[in-house]
DNA sequence: TCATAAATGTAGTACGAATTACATTCATTT
DNA sequence: AAATGAATGTAATTCGTACTACATTTATGA
């Protein structure tokens, strides 16, 4: 109870609400181990509840009838998932798929649409993390539409560098992602991926390990898309944003 | 002025509201008349008002920096855009152009969001919006990733037929839609768009215009999908459910 | 009303990336 | 500790669709 309290005080959209309200949160929510690669979260469910990540990775995704899949996002702790049931969601659209060993806190729909009513602030900050996320995905279709599968490697490596990578002392990144995760948020096959980062090795960009790369050369690999893409990347890389 | 609150009360998003507080909107909104074909809402500007669309077609878009173009969404009137401006959307990241000639009416986003405060069901209503506009975005991304054109357009078609197609009396379907838009609203050039479009118009699926399309089958071109694609589509066509 | 620009129709070519097919390496489990 | 399955690396082939290039039709406005 006193972990799951300082869980939810620690999550973003959590943190500002009163000690009181958080003591009621954490009294009513439950908590949940999930092991690593088990799905937890369903599509075609009912989507009555709203779920807070406290501990491991969580894989969003939304797979078609034939089984393909798509990853929309990977969550850290701190962040939710299950929003869209606030939204008018009826019937879930995505599963959820525990990437660590992991820990989840679920918030019914029910108390958490209390908890709107009770602080209008609330639905404006759900309202602009459902905005920011509307946001990502526009900027996704655009590149799905124009972007080869090198440049949409690349944007995915930085974006989830800047989300979940590890860095090291000597200024390398750590990523701990399979082949096939990443081509499935690249939106692109593993072995298209595979041939990229093959390529990207080989000019010294990157190393590869199992279920994981090591981006030894970020700035570098922002260099492929600002050469052949005209937008700005640089805020998907904020290291060193000053250095002589 | 009266027409200016007529309109309001008649946008979904708004028609709860009380007598008092539409004057109040209708009062402090700016009505602006836009010629077809104009762009009046510039993406990279302050996002610093809501629209609503009163008159004519609105055609949402993204452009890429080398001039390439994706639309999101066309609106009709009764919708509002520039909502992202209340999600935290400092900068706009659409732009907007007048298919038709067309009558918008701002609203500041000061306005709004005063409104917001003083009506928190309309952060609801707002939230609900933003969340359903990111569902479709999602339902688009997968497509894009795993289904060809074909399926691409008829998708397109039958959901513009549902938001903006003018049902004639036997039956067919009304579209005005350049190729050009549709191919930007597909995800396609508009030479795959032009060559499919040609294979359906051979098969009596559809007829060409200029500048329009007309459905005459459009059960047909949902039997596409469903001999090759699995999802239920039969909700994007909701005309004659219920026949013998 | 003629000129100009935009939209449409079609065909050929080129290229990117999916698919198919394995061989190899690594992790997990019993 | 061996066995099984997953992840990786790589190559050959096929396929879809973008690109290029016009010819034709239709609208628009000078």
């Amino acid at each position: 109870m006193q972990r799951r309290l300082w869980y939810i005080k620690n999550a973003a959209l959590f943190s500002w609400l009163q000690e009181e309200e958080l003591q009621r949160l954490a009294s009513r929510s439950e908590m949940v181990t999930c092991k690593k690669n088990t799905t937890f979260y369903f599509a075609h469910e009912q989507s009555d509840s709203i779920y807070l990540v406290k501990q491991g990775r969580v894989k969003l995704t939304r797979t078609s009838a034939e089984g393909r899949e798509v990853i929309l996002d990977i969550l850290a702790p701190g962040e939710i998932f299950g929003e869209l049931a606030v939204t008018g969601e009826e019937i879930r659209t995505h599963s959820a798929v525990a990437v660590d060993d992991a820990m989840v806190c679920i918030i019914t729909r029910q108390e958490f649409e209390d908890l709107l009513k009770r602080h209008p602030e609330m639905a404006l900050r759900v309202l602009k993390l459902v905005g920011l996320r509307r946001r990502e995905l526009e900027m996704r279709l655009e590149d799905l539409i124009y972007q080869p599968v090198a440049n949409r490697l690349v944007l995915t490596l930085l974006w989830q560098a800047r989300r979940h990578g590890a860095r090291q002392a000597d200024g390398s990144i750590n990523l701990p992602l399979s082949q096939k995760d990443l081509a499935h948020l690249v939106g692109a096959s593993r072995e298209a991926v595979a041939d990229q980062i093959a390529e990207f090795k080989k000019n010294g960009l990157l190393e590869t390990g199992y279920r994981s790369l090591r981006l030894t050369n970020p700035r570098g690999l922002m260099q492929i898309l600002t050469t052949e893409v005209e937008f700005d990347v640089s805020e998907l890389l904020d290291i060193e944003a000053s250095k002589p």
